[in-house]
DNA sequence: TGTCCACTGGAAGGGAGGGCTT
DNA sequence: AAGCCCTCCCTTCCAGTGGACA
Protein backbone atom coordinates (compact mmCIF):
# COMPACT_ATOMS: atom_id res chain seq x y z
CA UNK A 1 0.00 0.00 0.00
CA UNK A 2 1.21 3.90 -1.00
CA UNK A 3 2.61 5.17 2.37
CA UNK A 4 0.22 8.02 3.05
CA UNK A 5 -0.36 10.90 5.92
CA UNK A 6 -2.83 8.77 7.15
CA UNK A 7 -0.57 5.78 7.69
CA UNK A 8 1.21 7.16 11.34
CA UNK A 9 -2.42 7.70 12.36
CA UNK A 10 -3.63 3.96 10.92
CA UNK A 11 -0.71 2.24 12.45
CA UNK A 12 -0.60 3.45 16.21
CA UNK A 13 -2.11 1.84 18.34
CA UNK A 14 -6.21 2.80 18.79
CA UNK A 15 -7.07 3.43 22.37
CA UNK A 16 -10.63 2.40 21.31
CA UNK A 17 -12.10 -1.04 19.77
CA UNK A 18 -13.72 -0.72 16.48
CA UNK A 19 -16.42 0.59 17.11
CA UNK A 20 -16.39 4.30 18.77
CA UNK A 21 -19.84 4.85 18.23
CA UNK A 22 -20.53 3.07 22.00
CA UNK A 23 -20.02 6.66 23.58
CA UNK A 24 -22.36 8.47 21.32
CA UNK A 25 -26.40 8.98 22.77
CA UNK A 26 -27.93 7.30 19.82
CA UNK A 27 -25.59 3.40 20.95
CA UNK A 28 -28.57 1.62 23.02
CA UNK A 29 -26.54 -1.02 25.08
CA UNK A 30 -27.78 -4.31 25.91
CA UNK A 31 -28.94 -3.71 28.89
CA UNK A 32 -29.51 0.12 30.78
CA UNK A 33 -27.76 -0.23 34.20
CA UNK A 34 -30.40 1.78 36.85
CA UNK A 35 -33.49 1.82 34.61
CA UNK A 36 -34.70 -1.40 35.72
CA UNK A 37 -37.67 0.32 37.59
CA UNK A 38 -38.53 2.47 34.97
CA UNK A 39 -38.54 -0.53 32.21
CA UNK A 40 -40.48 -2.41 33.76
CA UNK A 41 -43.08 0.02 34.22
CA UNK A 42 -43.22 1.26 30.74
CA UNK A 43 -43.18 -2.69 29.49
CA UNK A 44 -46.07 -3.50 31.56
CA UNK A 45 -47.88 -0.71 29.98
CA UNK A 46 -47.10 -1.86 26.88
CA UNK A 47 -47.10 -5.36 27.39
CA UNK A 48 -51.07 -4.47 26.35
CA UNK A 49 -49.80 -4.44 22.65
CA UNK A 50 -48.22 -7.93 22.43
CA UNK A 51 -52.03 -9.09 23.28
CA UNK A 52 -53.52 -6.87 20.66
CA UNK A 53 -55.04 -3.99 23.06
CA UNK A 54 -54.32 -0.59 23.19
CA UNK A 55 -51.91 0.37 25.95
CA UNK A 56 -52.12 3.21 27.83
CA UNK A 57 -50.53 6.66 26.65
CA UNK A 58 -47.82 7.47 28.27
CA UNK A 59 -45.77 10.79 29.25
CA UNK A 60 -42.62 10.59 30.42
CA UNK A 61 -40.59 13.24 31.73
CA UNK A 62 -37.46 14.07 33.32
CA UNK A 63 -34.05 16.25 32.49
CA UNK A 64 -31.46 15.57 29.29
CA UNK A 65 -29.17 12.94 29.67
CA UNK A 66 -31.59 10.66 32.56
CA UNK A 67 -32.43 7.25 29.67
CA UNK A 68 -36.01 8.15 28.70
CA UNK A 69 -35.23 8.37 25.00
CA UNK A 70 -33.07 5.04 25.61
CA UNK A 71 -35.55 3.41 27.75
CA UNK A 72 -38.08 3.64 24.80
CA UNK A 73 -35.68 2.84 22.14
CA UNK A 74 -34.49 -0.33 24.29
CA UNK A 75 -38.43 -1.52 24.35
CA UNK A 76 -38.47 -0.47 21.18
CA UNK A 77 -36.33 -3.60 20.13
CA UNK A 78 -37.49 -5.21 23.25
CA UNK A 79 -41.08 -5.75 21.07
CA UNK A 80 -39.31 -6.56 17.86
CA UNK A 81 -37.69 -9.66 19.42
CA UNK A 82 -40.63 -11.07 21.10
CA UNK A 83 -42.90 -10.26 17.87
CA UNK A 84 -40.07 -11.43 15.28
CA UNK A 85 -41.44 -10.26 11.69
CA UNK A 86 -45.07 -10.20 12.21
CA UNK A 87 -45.64 -6.55 11.90
CA UNK A 88 -48.63 -6.39 14.00
CA UNK A 89 -47.34 -4.06 16.36
CA UNK A 90 -45.83 -0.91 14.87
CA UNK A 91 -42.80 1.36 16.76
CA UNK A 92 -43.08 4.50 15.42
CA UNK A 93 -40.64 6.98 16.61
CA UNK A 94 -40.17 10.51 16.08
CA UNK A 95 -37.93 13.16 17.13
CA UNK A 96 -40.16 16.38 17.42
CA UNK A 97 -36.99 18.81 17.31
CA UNK A 98 -36.37 17.67 14.05
CA UNK A 99 -40.05 17.03 12.62
CA UNK A 100 -41.85 20.49 14.26
CA UNK A 101 -45.00 20.66 12.23
CA UNK A 102 -48.51 19.13 12.32
CA UNK A 103 -48.00 18.46 8.51
CA UNK A 104 -44.38 16.71 9.19
CA UNK A 105 -45.75 14.58 11.93
CA UNK A 106 -48.95 13.43 10.09
CA UNK A 107 -47.34 12.88 6.97
CA UNK A 108 -44.22 11.08 8.78
CA UNK A 109 -46.32 8.46 10.90
CA UNK A 110 -48.71 8.37 7.22
CA UNK A 111 -45.69 7.07 5.11
CA UNK A 112 -45.14 4.22 7.23
CA UNK A 113 -48.06 2.69 6.26
CA UNK A 114 -47.58 3.61 2.38
CA UNK A 115 -45.96 1.10 0.80
CA UNK A 116 -42.71 1.67 -1.11
CA UNK A 117 -44.52 1.21 -4.75
CA UNK A 118 -47.33 3.50 -4.05
CA UNK A 119 -47.92 7.37 -3.74
CA UNK A 120 -46.25 8.49 -0.82
CA UNK A 121 -47.50 12.00 1.34
CA UNK A 122 -45.32 14.39 -0.21
CA UNK A 123 -43.32 16.86 1.77
CA UNK A 124 -45.49 19.78 1.57
CA UNK A 125 -48.36 20.32 -0.79
CA UNK A 126 -51.52 18.31 0.83
CA UNK A 127 -53.97 20.22 3.03
CA UNK A 128 -53.23 18.57 6.42
CA UNK A 129 -56.94 17.33 6.57
CA UNK A 130 -55.99 15.28 3.39
CA UNK A 131 -52.99 13.81 5.00
CA UNK A 132 -55.00 12.95 8.23
CA UNK A 133 -57.77 11.30 6.44
CA UNK A 134 -55.10 9.01 4.23
CA UNK A 135 -52.95 8.36 7.14
CA UNK A 136 -56.06 6.96 9.04
CA UNK A 137 -57.39 4.88 6.02
CA UNK A 138 -53.74 3.33 5.41
CA UNK A 139 -53.48 2.75 9.25
CA UNK A 140 -56.82 0.91 9.47
CA UNK A 141 -56.21 -1.73 6.67
CA UNK A 142 -55.22 -3.90 9.36
CA UNK A 143 -55.87 -4.72 13.20
CA UNK A 144 -52.41 -3.52 14.37
CA UNK A 145 -51.52 -1.62 17.14
CA UNK A 146 -49.51 1.35 16.81
CA UNK A 147 -47.20 3.07 19.51
CA UNK A 148 -45.85 6.56 18.71
CA UNK A 149 -43.45 7.81 20.42
CA UNK A 150 -42.66 11.86 20.27
CA UNK A 151 -39.51 12.53 21.46
CA UNK A 152 -39.06 16.24 22.57
CA UNK A 153 -42.93 16.69 22.41
CA UNK A 154 -42.58 20.04 24.58
CA UNK A 155 -40.80 21.63 21.65
CA UNK A 156 -43.53 20.34 19.31
CA UNK A 157 -46.03 21.76 21.08
CA UNK A 158 -44.13 24.86 21.96
CA UNK A 159 -43.75 25.39 18.43
CA UNK A 160 -46.62 24.61 16.58
CA UNK A 161 -49.61 24.08 19.47
CA UNK A 162 -51.24 20.88 20.13
CA UNK A 163 -53.44 20.73 16.87
CA UNK A 164 -51.41 17.30 15.95
CA UNK A 165 -51.59 16.10 19.87
CA UNK A 166 -55.26 16.44 19.42
CA UNK A 167 -55.92 15.10 16.11
CA UNK A 168 -53.73 11.83 17.36
CA UNK A 169 -55.52 11.87 20.41
CA UNK A 170 -58.95 11.05 18.87
CA UNK A 171 -57.35 9.23 16.04
CA UNK A 172 -59.09 5.81 17.74
CA UNK A 173 -62.42 7.24 17.79
CA UNK A 174 -61.78 7.36 13.94
CA UNK A 175 -60.09 4.17 13.53
CA UNK A 176 -62.61 0.62 13.24
CA UNK A 177 -59.87 -1.99 13.85
CA UNK A 178 -56.28 -0.69 14.05
CA UNK A 179 -55.47 0.81 17.78
CA UNK A 180 -52.76 3.91 18.78
CA UNK A 181 -51.34 4.46 21.75
CA UNK A 182 -48.81 7.64 22.16
CA UNK A 183 -45.96 7.81 24.49
CA UNK A 184 -44.74 11.50 24.50
CA UNK A 185 -41.18 12.26 25.86
CA UNK A 186 -40.33 15.38 27.33
CA UNK A 187 -37.87 17.55 29.78
CA UNK A 188 -40.16 20.22 30.90
CA UNK A 189 -42.41 19.48 33.30
CA UNK A 190 -44.86 22.14 32.72
CA UNK A 191 -45.25 22.08 29.29
CA UNK A 192 -49.03 20.27 30.02
CA UNK A 193 -50.01 23.73 31.21
CA UNK A 194 -49.99 24.68 27.58
CA UNK A 195 -52.45 21.84 26.33
CA UNK A 196 -55.98 22.16 25.79
CA UNK A 197 -56.80 20.03 29.55
CA UNK A 198 -58.82 17.14 27.35
CA UNK A 199 -55.89 16.40 25.64
CA UNK A 200 -53.69 16.48 29.04
CA UNK A 201 -55.93 14.05 30.13
CA UNK A 202 -55.77 11.90 27.31
CA UNK A 203 -52.48 12.03 26.88
CA UNK A 204 -51.78 11.64 30.32
CA UNK A 205 -53.06 8.55 30.84
CA UNK A 206 -49.87 7.13 32.21
CA UNK A 207 -47.03 9.02 33.59
CA UNK A 208 -43.59 8.39 34.32
CA UNK A 209 -40.67 10.58 35.51
CA UNK A 210 -37.14 9.33 34.65
CA UNK A 211 -34.59 10.88 38.11
CA UNK A 212 -31.60 12.16 37.50
CA UNK A 213 -28.90 9.72 37.88
CA UNK A 214 -26.31 10.30 41.10
CA UNK A 215 -22.63 9.54 40.51
CA UNK A 216 -22.21 6.42 41.42
CA UNK A 217 -24.82 5.53 38.98
CA UNK A 218 -22.82 7.76 36.07
CA UNK A 219 -19.76 5.55 37.03
CA UNK A 220 -21.54 2.20 36.35
CA UNK A 221 -22.95 3.22 33.38
CA UNK A 222 -19.66 4.60 32.04
CA UNK A 223 -18.06 1.32 33.12
CA UNK A 224 -20.30 -0.88 31.09
CA UNK A 225 -19.80 1.75 27.87
CA UNK A 226 -16.48 1.66 28.54
CA UNK A 227 -15.30 -1.69 28.58
CA UNK A 228 -17.54 -2.30 25.13
CA UNK A 229 -15.78 0.70 23.82
CA UNK A 230 -11.76 0.81 24.93
CA UNK A 231 -9.37 -1.34 24.69
CA UNK A 232 -8.21 -3.27 28.09
CA UNK A 233 -6.37 -1.07 30.41
CA UNK A 234 -6.74 1.82 28.45
CA UNK A 235 -8.60 3.94 30.93
CA UNK A 236 -7.26 5.40 34.32
CA UNK A 237 -9.75 4.19 36.98
CA UNK A 238 -10.01 7.36 38.22
CA UNK A 239 -11.03 8.67 34.40
CA UNK A 240 -14.74 6.92 34.78
CA UNK A 241 -15.06 8.49 38.62
CA UNK A 242 -14.25 12.04 37.40
CA UNK A 243 -16.16 12.14 34.60
CA UNK A 244 -19.20 10.85 36.21
CA UNK A 245 -18.83 13.42 39.17
CA UNK A 246 -18.59 15.92 36.73
CA UNK A 247 -21.68 15.28 34.96
CA UNK A 248 -23.41 14.35 38.23
CA UNK A 249 -22.90 18.25 39.31
CA UNK A 250 -24.86 19.06 36.22
CA UNK A 251 -27.78 17.56 37.01
CA UNK A 252 -26.62 13.58 36.38
CA UNK A 253 -26.70 13.85 32.86
CA UNK A 254 -25.09 10.91 31.18
CA UNK A 255 -24.98 12.46 27.97
CA UNK A 256 -22.15 14.64 29.01
CA UNK A 257 -20.66 11.94 31.24
CA UNK A 258 -20.55 9.50 28.12
CA UNK A 259 -19.36 13.01 26.24
CA UNK A 260 -16.80 13.45 28.63
CA UNK A 261 -15.32 10.12 28.82
CA UNK A 262 -15.42 9.73 24.45
CA UNK A 263 -13.92 13.47 23.78
CA UNK A 264 -11.34 12.57 26.54
CA UNK A 265 -10.15 9.20 24.48
CA UNK A 266 -10.15 10.97 21.10
CA UNK A 267 -7.50 13.39 22.39
CA UNK A 268 -5.64 10.84 24.36
CA UNK A 269 -5.71 9.06 21.26
CA UNK A 270 -4.87 11.77 19.14
CA UNK A 271 -1.81 12.94 20.71
CA UNK A 272 -0.89 8.56 20.77
CA UNK A 273 -1.07 8.39 24.56
CA UNK A 274 -0.92 4.72 25.49
CA UNK A 275 -3.51 5.89 28.55
CA UNK A 276 -6.57 8.11 28.64
CA UNK A 277 -5.19 9.63 31.67
CA UNK A 278 -7.64 12.56 33.98
CA UNK A 279 -5.50 15.08 32.58
CA UNK A 280 -7.58 14.65 29.86
CA UNK A 281 -10.76 14.55 30.88
CA UNK A 282 -10.08 18.19 32.09
CA UNK A 283 -9.21 18.95 28.88
CA UNK A 284 -12.22 17.43 27.34
CA UNK A 285 -14.19 19.73 29.31
CA UNK A 286 -12.44 22.54 28.28
CA UNK A 287 -12.56 21.64 24.65
CA UNK A 288 -16.16 20.84 25.08
CA UNK A 289 -17.08 23.95 26.63
CA UNK A 290 -15.18 26.04 24.03
CA UNK A 291 -16.92 23.76 21.30
CA UNK A 292 -19.93 24.87 22.57
CA UNK A 293 -19.62 28.75 22.58
CA UNK A 294 -18.02 28.73 19.52
CA UNK A 295 -21.39 27.02 18.32
CA UNK A 296 -23.08 29.47 19.53
CA UNK A 297 -21.26 32.12 17.95
CA UNK A 298 -21.21 30.53 14.45
CA UNK A 299 -25.38 30.43 14.47
CA UNK A 300 -25.50 33.99 15.66
CA UNK A 301 -27.08 36.74 13.26
CA UNK A 302 -24.89 38.82 11.38
CA UNK A 303 -26.18 41.53 13.51
CA UNK A 304 -25.14 40.19 16.35
CA UNK A 305 -22.30 38.74 15.32
CA UNK A 306 -21.06 42.60 14.55
CA UNK A 307 -21.89 43.28 17.85
CA UNK A 308 -19.97 40.94 19.44
CA UNK A 309 -17.20 41.92 17.06
CA UNK A 310 -17.20 45.51 17.73
CA UNK A 311 -17.46 44.45 21.83
CA UNK A 312 -14.41 42.26 20.63
CA UNK A 313 -12.64 44.91 19.18
CA UNK A 314 -12.99 47.58 21.91
CA UNK A 315 -11.65 45.27 24.68
CA UNK A 316 -8.85 44.79 22.63
CA UNK A 317 -8.16 48.40 22.63
CA UNK A 318 -8.03 48.24 26.18
CA UNK A 319 -11.54 49.03 27.57
CA UNK A 320 -12.99 46.20 29.91
CA UNK A 321 -16.70 47.48 30.70
CA UNK A 322 -18.39 48.88 27.87
CA UNK A 323 -22.05 50.68 27.97
CA UNK A 324 -24.70 50.52 25.07
CA UNK A 325 -24.13 54.08 24.17
CA UNK A 326 -20.15 52.53 23.07
CA UNK A 327 -21.20 49.30 22.24
CA UNK A 328 -23.81 50.81 19.58
CA UNK A 329 -21.47 53.57 18.02
CA UNK A 330 -18.81 51.03 17.40
CA UNK A 331 -21.45 48.88 15.87
CA UNK A 332 -22.50 51.64 14.24
CA UNK A 333 -18.75 52.42 12.59
CA UNK A 334 -18.63 49.01 11.87
CA UNK A 335 -21.60 48.38 9.34
CA UNK A 336 -21.10 51.76 8.05
CA UNK A 337 -17.82 50.44 6.81
CA UNK A 338 -18.76 47.22 5.30
CA UNK A 339 -22.15 48.74 3.80
CA UNK A 340 -24.63 46.74 6.05
CA UNK A 341 -27.68 48.34 7.45
CA UNK A 342 -27.93 49.82 10.99
CA UNK A 343 -30.20 49.03 13.49
CA UNK A 344 -32.34 50.85 15.68
CA UNK A 345 -30.42 51.16 19.48
CA UNK A 346 -33.96 49.51 20.98
CA UNK A 347 -33.14 46.52 18.48
CA UNK A 348 -29.77 46.66 19.63
CA UNK A 349 -31.13 46.59 23.49
CA UNK A 350 -32.47 43.58 22.88
CA UNK A 351 -30.17 41.82 20.52
CA UNK A 352 -27.91 42.86 23.57
CA UNK A 353 -29.99 40.97 25.90
CA UNK A 354 -29.84 37.87 23.53
CA UNK A 355 -26.22 37.56 23.85
CA UNK A 356 -26.30 38.04 27.77
CA UNK A 357 -28.97 35.07 27.89
CA UNK A 358 -26.74 33.16 25.81
CA UNK A 359 -23.86 33.74 28.09
CA UNK A 360 -21.68 35.32 25.80
CA UNK A 361 -21.78 38.66 27.50
CA UNK A 362 -22.32 39.83 30.88
CA UNK A 363 -24.57 42.95 30.78
CA UNK A 364 -26.28 44.36 33.98
CA UNK A 365 -28.43 47.61 34.20
CA UNK A 366 -26.65 50.68 36.78
CA UNK A 367 -27.11 53.95 36.96
CA UNK A 368 -24.68 56.69 36.70
CA UNK A 369 -26.37 59.05 38.52
CA UNK A 370 -26.18 62.62 36.80
CA UNK A 371 -24.65 60.64 33.80
CA UNK A 372 -27.69 58.40 33.15
CA UNK A 373 -28.47 54.92 33.21
CA UNK A 374 -27.05 52.44 31.44
CA UNK A 375 -26.42 48.78 30.72
CA UNK A 376 -22.49 47.90 31.62
CA UNK A 377 -21.30 45.18 29.66
CA UNK A 378 -18.78 42.73 29.38
CA UNK A 379 -17.66 39.82 27.32
CA UNK A 380 -17.75 36.26 29.09
CA UNK A 381 -15.65 34.60 26.49
CA UNK A 382 -12.51 34.00 25.67
CA UNK A 383 -11.56 37.05 23.08
CA UNK A 384 -9.25 34.96 20.99
CA UNK A 385 -11.19 31.72 20.08
CA UNK A 386 -14.65 34.29 19.67
CA UNK A 387 -12.59 36.70 17.52
CA UNK A 388 -11.63 33.08 15.22
CA UNK A 389 -15.23 31.84 15.36
CA UNK A 390 -16.72 35.22 13.94
CA UNK A 391 -13.75 35.55 11.41
CA UNK A 392 -14.93 32.66 9.92
CA UNK A 393 -18.33 34.58 8.63
CA UNK A 394 -17.73 35.89 5.19
CA UNK A 395 -19.37 39.61 5.97
CA UNK A 396 -16.92 39.73 9.16
CA UNK A 397 -14.13 38.83 7.19
CA UNK A 398 -14.30 42.02 5.05
CA UNK A 399 -13.54 43.88 8.34
CA UNK A 400 -9.93 42.28 9.07
CA UNK A 401 -7.29 44.42 10.29
CA UNK A 402 -10.27 47.20 11.20
CA UNK A 403 -9.16 49.49 13.62
CA UNK A 404 -12.21 51.11 15.95
CA UNK A 405 -12.49 55.23 15.33
CA UNK A 406 -14.52 55.75 18.43
CA UNK A 407 -12.82 54.57 21.39
CA UNK A 408 -15.39 53.76 24.14
CA UNK A 409 -15.73 56.81 26.34
CA UNK A 410 -13.27 56.43 29.64
CA UNK A 411 -15.35 56.83 32.32
CA UNK A 412 -14.57 58.98 34.84
CA UNK A 413 -17.26 58.66 36.99
CA UNK A 414 -16.59 55.11 37.88
CA UNK A 415 -14.83 54.46 40.91
CA UNK A 416 -12.57 51.49 41.43
C1' DT B 1 -34.53 68.84 47.09
C1' DG B 2 -35.07 68.80 42.49
C1' DT B 3 -33.01 68.14 38.01
C1' DC B 4 -31.67 65.66 34.35
C1' DC B 5 -28.71 62.22 31.93
C1' DA B 6 -28.59 58.06 29.07
C1' DC B 7 -30.52 55.02 28.76
C1' DT B 8 -34.24 50.79 29.72
C1' DG B 9 -37.94 48.27 28.27
C1' DG B 10 -43.10 48.13 27.17
C1' DA B 11 -46.54 48.75 23.42
C1' DA B 12 -48.00 48.91 18.92
C1' DG B 13 -47.52 48.28 14.41
C1' DG B 14 -45.12 47.64 9.65
C1' DG B 15 -43.57 44.45 6.37
C1' DA B 16 -41.27 40.33 4.60
C1' DG B 17 -41.63 35.49 4.20
C1' DG B 18 -43.55 31.00 4.67
C1' DG B 19 -47.34 27.79 4.74
C1' DC B 20 -52.10 26.71 4.24
C1' DT B 21 -56.53 27.33 1.78
C1' DT B 22 -59.45 28.50 -1.95
C1' DA C 1 -52.46 32.44 -8.46
C1' DA C 2 -54.37 34.90 -4.90
C1' DG C 3 -55.75 35.52 -0.32
C1' DC C 4 -55.25 34.73 4.39
C1' DC C 5 -52.87 34.04 8.59
C1' DC C 6 -48.95 33.56 11.46
C1' DT C 7 -44.35 34.40 12.90
C1' DC C 8 -40.18 36.84 13.02
C1' DC C 9 -37.53 41.09 12.82
C1' DC C 10 -37.48 45.43 13.18
C1' DT C 11 -38.95 50.45 13.88
C1' DT C 12 -41.25 54.23 16.23
C1' DC C 13 -42.78 56.28 20.17
C1' DC C 14 -42.47 57.06 24.80
C1' DA C 15 -43.05 56.76 29.84
C1' DG C 16 -40.05 55.53 33.49
C1' DT C 17 -35.84 55.57 36.42
C1' DG C 18 -31.40 55.40 39.93
C1' DG C 19 -28.58 58.35 41.57
C1' DA C 20 -24.67 62.14 40.95
C1' DC C 21 -24.73 66.72 40.99
C1' DA C 22 -26.11 71.68 41.69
Amino acid sequence: MEETVFQTYLKSDTLFKKNRDILRPSYIPENLPHRDYQIDQLASILATALRGDRPSNVLIFGKTGTGKTAVVKFLGNEIKKSTGDMENIQYIYINCEVVDTQYGILANIGNRFIKDWEEHIPFTGWPTEKVYNRLKEKMDLEPRVTVIILDEIDKLVYKSGDDVLYHLSKINDDLKQAKVSIIGISNDLKFTEFLDPRIKSRLGEEKMVFPPYNAQQLRDILMQRAELAFREGVVEPSVIAICAALAAQEHGDARRALELLRVAGELAERNKEKMVTETYVYKAKNKIELDCVAEVIRTLPTQSKLLLFGMILNQESGTEKLNTGDVYSTYKELCKKIDVSVLTQRRITDLLSELDMLGIIHARVISKGRYGRTREIQLSVPIVEARKVLEEDEIIKELYGHKIKIQATLDFTQRT
